[in-house]
DNA sequence: AGACCTTGACTTTCTTTGACCTTTGATTTA
DNA sequence: TAAATCAAAGGTCAAAGAAAGTCAAGGTCT
């Protein structure tokens, strides 16, 4: 089998693996597993991981760098709306947040809008309101602020 | 993680856990409880706390010298304030609209953030909430998304 | 022959480290 | 008391180190 496919396996499977479908490589790492020079990961990278095959890199130089694989979502709406679908009538403030970090790694939503989102379902927000309803409430209020950015 | 990072994040929790959004630190302590040399701490604010990344840096020499860190807000942001400041304890679907209108003909908050926020004070979000409650939760929410836009 | 792969020398970017410099406030000295 | 000295900060800069990027030459496979 071909360097660059064990290499494009081995970047699908983090890929996979990664609830994010992110997948973050250190690349001259990588080709020392393998066994082959560095520049072969780029070679690989720009060959098969390219926007127009819907992934989108980036990556920095320097101690520490990485390169950092993301698959996009060609279907960003229907994932979304799928995901409101999912939430029920009440959510906890926790639940809240990871579902947002989650959204927004998966360029899902913008960080902006991530913000915005976590300002209004927070309970900082709800002093006035009992307790028990706040579940509710930020169920409510999450649902449709996610629907108004599909 | 790089050292820069975690310096990077320390600095940022500062930030924001500081009321004011100003981090003051000293900088041989700081390198210290790190485990890194003082000058990282400079390359650090002059690569990630640069003015253009909005935020200004003072400092003093000698004894009792220190770092300090602001973000600055551009000019905006007072009248954001302003405004957040002059909404009271209740406010009316009406009134919101016109204001958020308001706010977003002046470029002081993006369109998407006023369709967010317009979603999050719309009583479609407040059907569990007694209704002689929702202007004090509308006014609430719209403070603290503004704030957060600011 | 043409398309795709592999390799490696060279480049660019970012980070870490350390030696040396300047400023400031406190303390000592003439 | 005014000037000199000292110590405690922080500032600068350049060199070394750590990654990743580029590109072109040569190899394979069909």
């Amino acid at each position: 089998m071909r360097m660059s496919d064990i290499i494009t396996n081995a970047i699908m499977e983090m890929l996979q693996s990664s609830e994010m479908e992110i997948a973050e490589i250190k690349r001259n790492e990588l080709a020392n597993t393998f066994g082959c020079v560095p520049s072969q990961i780029n070679y690989v990278i720009s060959s098969r991981f390219t926007p127009e095959q819907g992934y989108i890199v980036e990556s920095k130089r320097g101690g520490g760098g990485y390169i950092r694989i993301k698959r996009i979502k060609v279907d960003k709406s229907s994932a979304l709306m799928h995901l409101i679908n999912s939430i029920g009538d009440e959510i906890s403030l926790n639940t809240s947040r990871v579902l947002l970090e989650n959204l927004s790694m998966q360029g899902l939503i913008s960080d902006n809008a991530a913000v915005l989102i976590n300002t209004a379902i927070s309970d900082k927000c709800y002093t006035m309101i009992p307790v028990e309803l706040r579940a509710k409430l930020r169920a409510s209020i999450l649902k449709q602020m996610l629907i108004a950015c599909v």
